[in-house]
DNA sequence: TGGTTCACG
DNA sequence: ACGTACGTGAACCAG
């Protein structure tokens, strides 16, 4: 079989002097070694693909393959102790990805490599051996080559040697690879070879004679200069030493079997936990790793089905097709992005499967009926991104209803935190293998008889089947795992309401935009002109570089906080040190004010539509709690905090004659974590129907509710929203500006007063530790390899993600129901009233102002009713013309 | 492209 | 002794 071996020595020490010396984790560990090797491994494989694959690595020990020769060996320099604290890691690492590995004490590597390659020579297998040591060459033969790697600015090339070419270049064979190395040395194996005599010499005495024994039963008369006859003579002993450490040995007394090193699988959670604590991130995504079980089960392949490719053509041909829908548990459905046509697999018990091809150009009857009955509620199908097909649907006037399934966001509910759910990206991470062989069988047959439309056909086709496929592996997955009810009960019930408020959008009033882009760009040029005047320079004020070497260098003020690139001048280190220089506060309005005018002002100006409204995205399979996210624009980060920033909510309007109602959940996250704690005093506290930061205050200091002085109610609710995000002492006293020791008593305090949030805290954490997971009250899952680490920052990390999913996301899962229920009453009740717009805890509704009253009302009652709860779930509800009025 | 900053809940 | 709050998206700088 074709096999590579790597000589792991070799390999790591160039990728540790080729890659960047200061790559390494936040904790200091240095990772340049693990890194280069990993990326040189992967570049390897998919140069070479080979079937078998082994890393062999020196094991130095006492005893010494030549004892006679230790002392040269002795001089070889140990490893710098940066590079040696990496070699375990990568050793693991290698282990995660089921590499085998070889190490044999007292030998090195590439006798390791040597003997690998005759066993396998043995057994009519080729061996590709991978070094960048010219050592190595001697090994190559009829079914050895060799690939020499090297590393330049971080570049690695490689180069592959087999007997010819190593002939062209040499003059002479591989084997004598090793009297040219006796006769030369090797400085940085440290064998001396023949003093004086070096490779220009070496290689044209071997080239001529072959071997040293030959050169040496010949002396005195040898075809060279009497000097080089002199240092012959005079290194003999030296050239017999060195010949003794050329050789690789073929004879390591290891068992070694090929077929052991057939690749397998990726170990995927050990895998991605290491490469996690590498903060090797980017390879993750590379890899396509996921830390929960999603890694591809052997004997989960798709099996081999027929498949009849029906063109929809005639009347008829869509009433068969039709009725096969319509029976069907799931048709698996896949449209083009502009719906003139979709794609339809169905499958039969036994192996038949049928493969629907519906095109607005060729079929012959109402397409748009066609559609409308395919995509209506009596074909129970699934699809890969149901939202964006509803959306589309919509566009084209139809109705969308019958989505039992979604491949998409099934397997966004099994992994969260995966990043990424493209078809093609799941196939190669489910089925690699199959996908494996697919593209080699591409590869062969190179598909260069295909038009590009029957290319593109096939891919359409194969995309289709994927989903079917996914359809089949996901859903006993959701069942297994309890998430069935949250894509049925949630998250498919969500797609057509995300749809509908997408395509609603909401109104900008754009000419008060324009304006008070016009007011901001004014403030800017004042600003921009006092800072360069203070600075007695210009400058990019933006650049935190600059402005870091303005205010740090040039005036002198004292750095407070670094960042990886340098000093921070974020908004906490510029308002300590804003008492200390007038330039401070000029830098941070303008900084205000250019983040409102080219993020808001600018940002939002470009994305209004024809209809004079904003239509953003709403991406239900992003984030790693169960939130909606918005992109393009992002509608959920509208400033309101600041007064400035607030102006801009008086651009988001109602139309002539209608109005905003926008319902809030008051304190949702702190109300969710006292039913799920079950701690008595803080159930209690919101029963009262006090303000939750003051009893929480009264209680926490001991004093009557209407005593509690603004400063310590503030501190309270810090602490309750620290709670929320799995606090520190640290952490607090920063935020609240008070010492960690005050910060600490706080937090003791709240505890003794809420001894069941402490114990709840405990349970959450050690039960993620124990089932490797986390969930909400309806059962959304977060995988937490995290928990389990041995580094103590990623483990921290973990058990505060372990605290604060269950309650952010148990609050996501409830505002969506809430969302599915007020966009089901607002049209089951004939109100035009349209939700426009989620912020989290926040919904806003359009409606004509006659029906604001019984909005408010709605929402209100729908979003208080979705849960039944230790304690009330309370909305408040307010109409306006504008965002702002609202509030 | 990664890092920094800052807008929101 | 560690290093410091959860979840997002967008603009800008710098290499």
């Amino acid at each position: 079989m074709k096999l590579m071996v790597i000589d792991g020595n070799s390999i790591v020490n160039r990728a540790f002097y080729g890659v960047s010396q200061n790559l390494a984790t936040r904790e200091g560990l240095p990772t340049n070694a693990i890194f280069g090797f990993l990326n040189i491994l992967l570049k390897l494989l998919d140069e070479e693909r080979p079937e078998g694959l082994a890393v062999a690595f020196d094991l130095r020990a006492p005893t010494f393959r030549h004892k006679a020769f230790a002392q040269y060996k002795a001089q070889r320099k140990g490893m710098p102790e940066e590079l040696a604290v990496q070699m375990p890691v990568l050793k693991e690492v290698l282990d995660a990805m089921n590499v085998r590995r070889y190490e044999l004490e007292g030998w090195e590597a590439d006798d390791l490599l040597g003997t690998m390659a005759r066993v396998n020579a043995a057994q009519g297998g080729e061996t590709v051996i991978v070094t960048g040591d010219k050592d190595a060459l001697q090994l190559i033969d009829g079914r050895t080559t060799v690939k020499l790697v090297s590393t330049r600015m971080g570049q690695t090339t490689t180069r592959n040697v087999a007997p010819e070419e190593f002939r062209a270049e040499y003059g002479f064979d591989p084997i004598h690879m090793i009297d040219l190395k006796a006769l030369m040395g090797d400085s940085s194996d440290n064998y001396p070879g023949v003093r004086g005599v070096g490779e220009k010499t070496a290689m044209a005495l071997v080239r001529q004679y072959r071997t040293v024994d030959a050169i040496y039963e010949k002396l005195p008369d040898i075809d060279a200069k009497p000097g080089v006859v002199k240092k012959l003579a005079e290194g003999e002993a030296d050239a017999r030493l060195s010949y003794e450490l050329a050789v690789i040995r073929r004879d390591a007394p290891m068992e070694f079997n090929p077929a052991d090193t057939v690749r397998k699988p990726y170990n995927q959670p050990v895998l991605y936990q290491k490469l996690m604590e590498l903060e090797f991130s980017k390879l993750i995504d590379k890899l396509r790793l996921t830390p929960g079980p999603a890694s591809a089960p052997e004997g989960e392949e798709p099996v081999e089905v027929r498949v009849d490719i029906v063109e929809v053509i005639t009347a008829q041909d869509f009433e068969r097709a039709r009725a096969r829908w319509e029976s069907a548990d799931c048709a698996a459905v896949l449209p083009l992005p502009d719906l003139s046509g979709a794609a339809v697999s169905v499958s039969e018990e036994g192996g038949q499967a049928y493969l629907y091809d519906l095109r607005a150009g060729r079929y012959e009857g109402d397409y748009h009926a066609a559609l409308s009955a395919l995509f209506g509620p009596a074909v129970k199908k699934t699809a890969h991104g149901v939202k964006e097909l509803c959306r589309a649907l919509l566009d084209q006037g139809v109705e969308p209803g019958g989505f039992v399934f979604d491949t998409e966001l099934a397997a966004y509910l099994l992994d969260p935190t995966a990043g990424s759910y493209e078809i093609r990206k799941l196939a190669a991470s489910y089925f690699k293998k199959a996908v494996e062989q697919k593209a080699a069988l591409q590869e062969e047959e190179q598909l260069s008889f295909l038009t590009d439309d029957l290319k593109a056909r096939t891919e359409w086709y194969e995309n289709v089947a994927w989903i079917e496929a996914f359809h089949a592996l996901f859903k006993p997955k959701l069942e297994e795992l309890g998430l069935m009810s949250v894509l049925s009960d949630i998250e498919l019930p969500l797609c057509p309401v995300l749809a509908r408020m997408e395509r609603a959008g909401v109104l900008v009033d754009s000419q008060a935009l324009a304006e008070f882009g016009r007011q901001l760009q004014t403030g800017i040029e004042v600003l921009m002109e006092e800072i360069y005047a203070l600075a007695g320079e210009k400058f990019n004020i933006l650049s935190p570089k600059q402005l870091g070497h303005i205010l740090f260098d040039k005036l002198g003020l004292p750095p407070v906080k670094k960042t990886k690139t340098g000093w921070s001048t974020n908004v906490d280190v510029l308002e300590k040190l804003r008492p200390r220089h007038e330039i401070v506060g000029r830098v941070l309005d303008y900084r205000q004010l250019t983040k409102l005018n080219s993020t808001y002002v600018e940002g939002l100006g470009k994305v209004i539509a024809a209809d004079g409204r904003i239509h953003t995205s709403f991406q239900n399979t992003v984030t790693a709690t169960g939130r909606l996210s918005s992109t393009e624009p992002n509608l959920q980060n509208i400033p309101v905090r600041t007064p400035l920033g607030a102006e801009m909510r008086k651009m988001f309007v109602a139309p002539a004659g209608k109005v905003l109602v926008d319902a809030d959940y008051s304190q949702i996250e702190l109300r969710l974590l006292a039913h799920m704690s079950g701690d008595q005093a803080m159930i209690d506290g919101f029963n009262s129907g006090v303000d939750i930061h003051t009893v929480t205050a009264s209680q926490v200091f001991s004093l009557p509710q209407d005593q509690v002085p603004p400063e310590l109610r503030r501190a309270a609710k810090a602490v309750n929203f620290g709670i929320v995000y799995g606090i520190s002492a640290f952490s607090l006293s920063e935020d609240i500006h008070v010492s960690v020791a005050q910060a600490k008593e706080y937090m003791e305090k709240y505890f003794e007063h809420y001894s069941g949030v402490r114990a709840y805290m405990d349970r959450v954490v050690a039960q993620g530790r124990e089932d490797g997971y986390v969930s909400t009250l309806y059962g959304r899952r977060r995988w937490l390899p995290e928990l389990k680490s041995s580094n103590f920052n990623t483990r921290s990390f973990g058990e505060r993600v372990a605290l604060n999913m269950p309650i952010q996301g148990t609050a996501a899962d409830i505002i969506k129901l809430a969302m599915i229920k007020v966009d089901g009453r607002l049209r089951a009740e004939g109100l035009e009233a349209r939700l426009v717009l989620q912020v989290h805890d926040e919904l806003i509704v359009e409606c004509p102002e006659g029906e604001a009253d019984r909005v408010r009302a709605l929402l209100q009652e729908e979003m208080e009713g979705v849960a039944a709860l230790a304690v009330p779930l309370v909305a408040d509800a307010n109409a306006g013309r504008t965002w702002a009025e609202c509030h």
